[in-house]
DNA sequence: CTCGGCTATATATAGACGGC
DNA sequence: GCCGTCTATATATAGCCGAG
């Protein structure tokens, strides 16, 4: 590593890296929102990384300091804490409910394709983006693993009905249950404090080309 | 850095480093196995900085490719799951079946945000055809008046979300109906204290000790 | 303010070993 | 075999910018 140094007289630009911190809360409220972004996002990659190299299931869930939440599922959130539910439940929540059974497979599925509506949404807004990067297809063929990105169009085509049919068996359980009110309530409010990124489900294969060149792709200092 | 080593015996003593390694899945079952552990290490380590930095509320559950769950939560894996199954609602958060109404706003709102979805993607879509389509124009103001670009990106991100809400509501709700789940846990109180080094192996052994994490998070689980 | 990106450094961790 | 340790290196990321 040879840095310039001849030139040091009008670059004073030494961002001196990354600084060490000790692990209290975060008093800014500035970096720390930052930081929570950040750090999110090194987590859902991290765990991408362990699903992918382990074949683990992995669910991760997060409620920043405001409302807003964000979620991590390999293969989908639901299946994993499903399992966890049933399974660290063994006292009688084992028991299987053919309609229980069938509603939860509809919901899984419609949250399925959803989650596969949304990643190809990302997609395609990247694809925008970065202009020159075809991203095609790249993600988590494990999870939908005989899938392309048209017979997922016709998936997500499928993702509304599917929602219909969902609510129909829900709304009827919900009947059977002795509560019936349907009321229309307004939508949950957004928290604009907590920033979003792009949903980090896969395709991390490629991030390179997305999250940053750093040095070595011979980008030239502003 | 192109200096390469002539004397090409036997380096026993240098231990290579790190080296670089590709994210498809592990075939030594060995290695695989060793590398799951190191990183779920991480990963919650990683999950604790987050937690004590930022102050969200994270679960991360874990399926290895055996029968073994780990887990790991801040304050609590059901806490945080439950609230996400509850979709942050702060009213009745107690009542175990009072959440009908909920699941139906909740689900309602899913279904609007889902088709608000569909139609962003659309947009999207279309947009990436005519090129030059700016996407901060506003549709369906109705539902999100007041929202930009980046509300909006949240708003969509939310729906995945709160499509699980619902789904795993409603699954709370039958089983409820058959069994009683979801056991109330005690609160764990939360040690600021530095994350020690990687001591912490060992204590994932089994179900009972989900989560052994040394600087008090987590919970050990039923 | 929020994002996205950059740089220099703090961490995480792939292999290799050594003890159990 | 499983687990902890060591070392050198691959990554993650703290602070800073610049744009909108």
């Amino acid at each position: 590593m040879v840095i310039l140094v001849e030139n040091n007289l009008k670059m004073k630009k030494t961002t001196q890296g990354r600084k060490k911190i000790e692990i209290k809360k975060i008093e800014n409220l500035s970096n720390r929102q930052v930081t929570f972004s950040k750090r999110r996002v090194g987590l859902f990659k991290k765990a991408s990384e362990l699903c992918i190299l382990s074949g683990a299931e992995i669910a991760i869930i997060v409620h920043s300091l405001g409302k807003r939440v964000f979620s991590f599922g390999h293969p989908t959130v639901d299946a994993v804490v499903d399992r966890f539910l049933s399974g660290g439940d063994a006292s009688g929540a084992h028991t299987p409910v053919g309609n229980t059974r069938d509603l939860n497979r509809q919901f899984s599925d419609a949250c399925k394709e959803l989650e596969a509506e949304k990643k190809r949404r990302d997609m395609i807004e990247e694809a925008k983006i970065a202009e020159g990067y075809s991203v095609e297809s790249c993600w988590w063929d494990e999870v939908v693993d005989g899938m392309g990105l048209d017979e997922l169009e016709q998936y997500g085509a499928a993702l509304e009905e599917l929602m219909k049919n969902v609510a129909m068996r829900a709304n009827d359980l919900m009947l059977l249950k002795g509560s019936n009110s349907l009321p229309a309530l307004p939508p949950v409010e957004v928290d604009e404090s907590v920033l979003i990124q792009n949903q980090m489900n896969g395709c991390f294969d490629n991030y390179e080309n997305i999250i940053g060149f750093s040095n070595g792709f011979g980008h030239p200092q502003v």
